[in-house]
RNA sequence: GCCGAUGUAGCUCAGUUGGCCAGAGCGGCUGAUUUGUAAUCAGCGGGUCGGCGGUUCGAAUCCGUCCAUCGGCUCCA
């Protein structure tokens, strides 16, 4: 007999050799319907093994990540066995699910895979899939999966087989269709009802540039016509959010071929939202006593050189412009003036720390294939600082750092993300970072402790880490799901050192400070992407371009609306009048549609009362008010979401 | 940068067995209407069919090349 215990705590006792799929008949009928794999301690099993000892079970459906997992893992398997019935000769790479679906990587020879066949091999899939085959896993002798793969003439399977050990390798095979594979997998291809091949892309073998690149085909499934629509919905809700979209139709930024690719050009209502984050990032570093500095766009060469810079990533910067034999650079980042800067004077350990900001404009090369609306562009603004500081204050200030995310996460009300940690890989030492092993180990030290003591929810990653120290960015994803970094928040111990950054410590000792690169609000550019996608262009009345609609009924009102516009620009609010030849209807709808939070409707009844019929976005008519009371709910929604 | 797809008016899109002056809706402009909480009516403008080169009697349509955008890969100080 063997013991299993349920999440909730439940023991029940079982035949040893009993599999997950009676387990789950014997739960409901329901389950035993629904379960599509079972997890067993820390491993997801399939149903049908045998367990033999006790253990902690779940058994895994669709409403779980793990068994949704299992079922996109056996979607590709399906896939697999659709191409290779419609590709002869096909050879397979790896085919695993990802966060919405899955993909394989597969490499056509002769044949090409276009868009156009992608249907076809849906209609194969629904075909295979109705057979209902089992997923059969069997155990393989390493040498009788080499004498497959060799036979079968799949060189990328083989590949994967010399990293495995004999004793560790399975089969999983549904139908005719035999892959190399660890699973777990769902019973049979019956569960699988809803079909749909996304994306064709080309992909490197191994995710590594140099090896051949092969084709990956992206899907997803679904036990359920109605999830597929579901689904689909969905994406079209994504769309409707892409900051590209929006950003167009909002008259917010644009981009020109003449200008160049990546090189946003911002327009008026970009403008003001540029100046609202711009003063709310200005005044919150003023009061946590940071100073504002500037500095220009361009240096020279040796600057980058000092700083380190130039070797690592001058594929990625703008060609050098050569002047009087001098090569100046565009500057990439803000961080080697700031040190001049530190520089300028003799410092003590009194002007510790010495917070410096600026949200300085730099330009990077990006490869073209990596621009990305303006999430990725080639110049962009940075909420920059530098923080110098000794040992003794890194702790406290890097803990103000993250509270200063914090804060702005508040106002902004992002709840989704994730803080990555990302530290070095000492076998990379003196190649991709500064060797300066004992300071890394340090100071990944010093910034973890901080991250367990504020209680910040966080995931380490090994081997992610800038040249120059560890680094936490936080990530966020845009409204199609693509991840990205928002803002970053580095540790850097090197560059002091190369700039010879000294101060006088109590003792009249020289000392080289700790340098934290901060960017809480990342680039305009990306920071304002996320922006119109996280509120899906309705932006809190503070950062919305235009704040006030006047709508006239009829032009007779004209010069009430004039006076109105001026009140109300008098005091700081952005108003503007629709004065066109049109019904009212006409212009509520208009301004609904520009998601201009408030419309203030003048007739006949407001002009002799002046008076204001008062309509908010998306709710409707909120009835009438006096100007001074408009006014001061304006201001009251302006703080209230601004704090 | 690599693989694949796409590029027609400000926007969304029709238009390919190569052939009359390249179309529609919305937006814009002009006029009429003077209007009460999501589209008043009429008229008028507006396009080097992404750029360049080629095939052809003839190219938005076929071929080449470049550019841009999109989906991925790789990269991201």
């Amino acid at each position: 007999m063997i013991t299993a215990r349920f999440p909730d705590g439940r023991e029940q006792q079982y035949e040893s050799g009993i599999t997950g799929q009676e387990i789950a008949q014997k739960i409901s009928q329901r389950l035993g319907k629904e379960a599509l794999a079972i997890k067993v301690d820390e491993e997801v099993w399939d149903l049908s093994r045998p367990i033999t000892k006790d253990a902690g079970i779940r058994i895994l459906t669709w409403e779980d990540e793990e068994g949704k997992k299992a079922f996109w893992h056996s979607s590709a398997h399906l896939m697999a066995e659709a191409l290779e019935a419609s590709f002869p000769g096909i050879k397979f790479g790896i085919g695993p699910p990802v966060d919405k679906g899955f993909y394989y990587d597969v490499d056509p020879g002769q044949n090409e895979i276009t868009p156009d066949k992608l249907e076809d091999i849906e209609k194969k899939m629904i075909e295979l899939a109705r057979q209902g085959n089992k997923y059969i896993r069997t155990d393989v002798s390493k040498a009788d999966a080499i004498k497959y793969f060799t036979e079968k003439g799949d060189e990328y399977k083989l590949e994967l087989l010399e990293d495995l050990n004999d004793g560790q390798i399975t089969f999983y095979q549904q139908g005719n269709f035999v892959d190399l594979c660890r699973g777990p997998h769902i019973p049979d291809t019956g569960f699988i009802k809803a079909i749909k091949l996304t994306s064709i892309a080309g992909a490197y073998w191994r995710g590594n540039e140099d090896n051949k690149q092969l084709t990956r085909i992206y899907g997803v499934t679904f036990p359920k016509q109605k999830d597929l629509e579901e689904y689909l919905v969905m994406l079209e809700e994504a769309k409707r959010r892409d900051h590209r979209k929006l950003g167009k139709e909002m008259e917010i930024f644009t981009f020109s071929d003449d200008v160049g690719s990546g090189l946003p050009l911002w327009l008026p209502n970009g403008g003001i939202i540029i100046e609202e984050l711009e003063a709310l990032a200005k005044r919150t570093e003023r009061e946590a006593g940071y100073h504002r500095v500037r500095t220009p766009h361009i240096a020279k060469e040796n600057l980058y050189l000092t700083s380190g810079h130039l070797p690592y990533y001058e594929d990625s910067m703008f060609p050098a412009m050569e002047m009087e034999n001098t090569k100046y650079y565009l500057k990439s980042m803000n961080c080697p003036h700031h040190h001049k800067i530190f520089d300028a004077v003799p410092r003590s350990y009194k002007d510790l720390p010495l917070r410096l900001a600026e949200y300085g404009t730099c330009y990077r090369y990006e490869k073209s294939g990596e621009l990305f609306g303006l999430m990725r562009v080639r110049s962009l603004q940075m909420n920059d600082a530098h923080i110098y500081c000794s040992r003794e204050q890194f702790e406290q200030e890097f803990r103000a750092v993250n509270d200063m995310y914090l804060k702005y996460f508040k106002i902004f009300n992002i709840e989704k993300y994730v803080m990555r940690f990302s530290t070095h890989d000492p076998a990379k030492l003196g190649q991709k970072y500064v060797d300066a092993p004992e300071l890394w180990l340090k100071t990944e030290d010093m910034v973890r402790k901080v991250l367990i003591s504020s209680g910040i929810p966080y995931i380490e990653v090994a081997d992610e880490a800038a040249f120059y120290g560890p680094k936490i960015d936080v990530q966020v994803w845009s409204a199609i799901g693509r991840e990205f970094t928002l803002a970053t928040n580095q540790v850097d111990f090197v560059q002091p050192t190369r700039f010879k950054l000294t101060y006088r410590n109590e003792n009249n000792e020289p000392e080289t400070p700790i340098c934290i690169h901060r960017a809480p609000l990342g680039t305009h550019e990306r920071f304002i992407g996320f922006l119109i996608e996280h509120y899906a262009g309705e932006f809190p009345i503070w950062l919305a371009p235009q704040q006030v609609s006047i709508l006239l009924i009829s032009d007779k009102y004209a010069n009430y609306a004039e006076k109105l516009g001026k009140l109300l620009n008098n005091a700081e609010i952005r108003a503007s009048i629709d004065n066109r030849n049109e019904k009212i209807g006409k212009k509520i709808r208009d301004a609904e549609l520009k998601k201009t939070p408030y419309m203030l409707i003048i007739g006949e009844k407001e002009a002799g009362e002046e008076m204001l019929s008062v309509r908010r976005h998306k709710q409707g008519d909120l009835g009438s008010m006096s100007v001074e009371q408009f006014i001061a709910h304006v201001k009251e929604e302006i703080n209230r979401t601004l704090n």
